[in-house]
RNA sequence: GGCCGGUUCGUCUAUCGGCUAGGACAGCCCCCUUUCACGGGGCAAAGACGGGUUCGACUCCCGUACCGGCUACCA
């Protein structure tokens, strides 16, 4: 690279980050970091009827769980702020008259009333060539005419001219030479009637002023690259546009299409990366922070949509991803979400994150689910022992509950059926052991040597009290699971046994033994 | 409708003219586990279609089909 990297990510404060949205962001990030370059954050608050309250720090929020923070932003300030688009107005106005002066854009006075009934009358009307001699506007007017309409403050919008005839074409990072007939797109605003600049203008003016090199978006907007080349060679020149790079699209897991909030909530996944309250309807969203992923999950499986780094290799920290990817290794298809993968790179890095550290993020689930937590080094204990069975964050509330208080509900129609009075006493009998153990613990201080309390000899002790019975090992040992868990599921049972107890062990024994009948 | 983009297992993808088309998720089976998972092993599963170019095409070219995006004073 010949000047310093500097990209940008630009949403509009509308609502939650999308993944899709997020995915932008990482691949804008990826890039410049590996390329040493800067990140910046823009505002894109242009559109007042869609601005939503709260959605700009929304976005910071989910930029630092992310670990994706920018260089340069509203808040973090920069050489080239202002970084909202609504406190820019001036600037593009300046820009607007250029064009104007230069013959590149004309002012429109037609009112959204008549563009509306020339659009029912016109099949297909395109505002261009064809039509705009039939519009109330600069060039269809005489220049008395207009100098009138102005002065009178008629309300007015800037559109750009397209020219006749000019193929307008450049190259893609991802997908090579693309080209368009210029003629086939039409007039765009590009000063709307409240003042306020388009996207088409602001975007191009701004990557310009805060020297944009390399344009990341998605490809949805790849229509509308037309009308942003032709102004960047009127306004600055070709030679100082930055290279543009359209992202393939976030598909719908089923069917086909843009992968929406709706799909979110119809098939019971996140779509944004946070939980996001509408302030205007209330409605709630969820999102992946939430549902439990740990943000270098999210950032691991975002990276995979879409790109890779050509080997096998599909767990990736950020710093590898910084250090690895290139853009041309991203793909130029659609990529459908499957949240079942989602969910496997987030069970794939629980399993390296550290006991300690998950303990953190464990914690607030387990309040929520009132599960009282006494010993924080137990915690980080209990944490190690079933974190392989953990997908998601709640689920260590269902994986580990069992070890801080004894069961809410106990399956005990799994052993039911087979119940008897032999298994009865079995445990009748494994229960008074457990308490004469604790008794002779608590009598002869440090001198029960034979006292059994790791999870081997609480095994054999088990062992030698089934032998004498005339049933089978196994299912003793999965009532006995049942009894201590709750259910089908949990470590190897002496070693429960071990960590809650044996006071603990001998009150779940005697709670299920209640609980069943031997008829 | 027009314009633009895309097309390898159900899904994410590898392959940059030599392929018995590889991996991962999901599915199924086996092992491990006297539970549930984890883990290990295995099975099944793909080049949209038709033409070229070439000794050879999933890879390059053309056409068709299908899918998607855009077609607002929204981004």
């Amino acid at each position: 690279m010949d000047s310093k990297v500097r990209v940008r990510f630009a949403p509009s404060p509308t609502g939650g980050l999308h993944i899709g949205g997020v995915r932008t962001v990482l691949f804008n990030y990826l890039f410049a970091k590996h390329h040493q370059g800067e990140f910046i954050l823009r505002i894109e608050d242009t559109d007042q009827s869609r601005f939503v309250a709260g959605a700009e720090e929304y976005i910071l929020d989910t930029l630092k769980w992310c670990g994706l923070s920018p260089n340069e932003s509203p808040v973090h300030g920069g050489e080239y702020g202002p970084y909202r688009q609504s406190e820019r107005k001036a600037i593009y106005h300046e820009y607007a008259q250029k064009l104007i002066q230069e013959g590149h854009a004309y002012y429109a006075f037609d009112t959204s009333q008549d563009l509306e009934e020339k659009r029912k009358e016109v099949p297909n009307f395109q505002y261009s060539r064809a039509h705009r001699m039939e519009m109330k506007n600069s060039i269809s007017l005489s220049q008395k005419e207009v100098a009138e309409l102005l002065a009178q403050k008629t309300p007015y919008v800037i559109r750009i001219k397209i020219p006749d005839a000019e193929q307008v074409h450049f190259v893609d990072m991802i997908r090579g030479e693309v080209s368009f007939d210029a003629s086939t797109v039409d007039d765009k605003v590009l000063l709307k009637a409240d003042g306020m600049p388009t996207y088409h203008l602001a975007v191009v003016v701004d990557d310009y002023l805060m020297k944009i090199t390399h344009a990341f978006r998605g490809e949805e907007w790849l229509p509308s690259a037309p009308v942003h080349i032709l102004l960047w060679k009127y306004l600055f020149g070709l030679d100082k546009m930055p290279q543009w790079a359209h992202l393939p699209l976030i598909l719908k897991p089923e069917g086909s299409g843009k992968l929406s909030k709706r799909d979110g909530e119809r098939l019971g996944f996140p779509v944004f990366a946070m939980d996001w309250q509408d302030p205007k309807t209330q409605e709630q969203t969820i999102g992946f922070r939430e549902r439990g992923f740990l943000p270098e999950a999210f950032v691991n499986l975002l990276a995979m949509l879409g790109w890779n780094n050509g080997t096998e290799q599909e767990i990736f920290s950020l710093d590898e991803l910084i250090e690895q990817f290139s853009i041309d290794r991203v793909h130029k298809a659609g990529a459908k979400f499957d949240y079942e993968k989602a969910k496997w790179f987030n069970q794939q890095w629980i399993q390296k994150t550290d006991n300690e550290i998950l303990a953190h993020l464990v914690k607030p689930y387990l309040d929520a689910a009132q599960i009282e937590v006494h010993e924080w080094e137990y915690l980080v204990k209990v944490i190690g022992w079933v974190k392989e069975r953990c997908h998601l964050l709640p689920d260590f509330v269902t994986q580990s509950a069992f070890y801080f208080k004894a069961p809410e509900t106990i399956d005990t129609a799994s052993i039911q059926s087979k119940w008897n009075t032999d298994k009865q006493d079995f445990f009748i009998a494994l229960a008074n052991d457990y308490e004469k153990f604790i008794s002779s613990h608590e009598s002869s201080v440090e001198s029960s040597t034979d006292f059994p309390k790791d999870a081997i000899s609480l095994e054999t002790h088990f062992k030698n009290l089934a032998a004498e019975r005339p049933i089978k090992l196994g299912e003793l040992l999965l009532a006995f699971r049942i009894m201590l868990v709750g259910g089908k599921f949990g470590p190897g049972v002496f070693e429960i046994v071990e960590a809650i107890e044996l006071k603990d062990a001998m009150q779940r024994i005697r709670t299920s033994l209640s609980l069943l009948s031997t008829n």
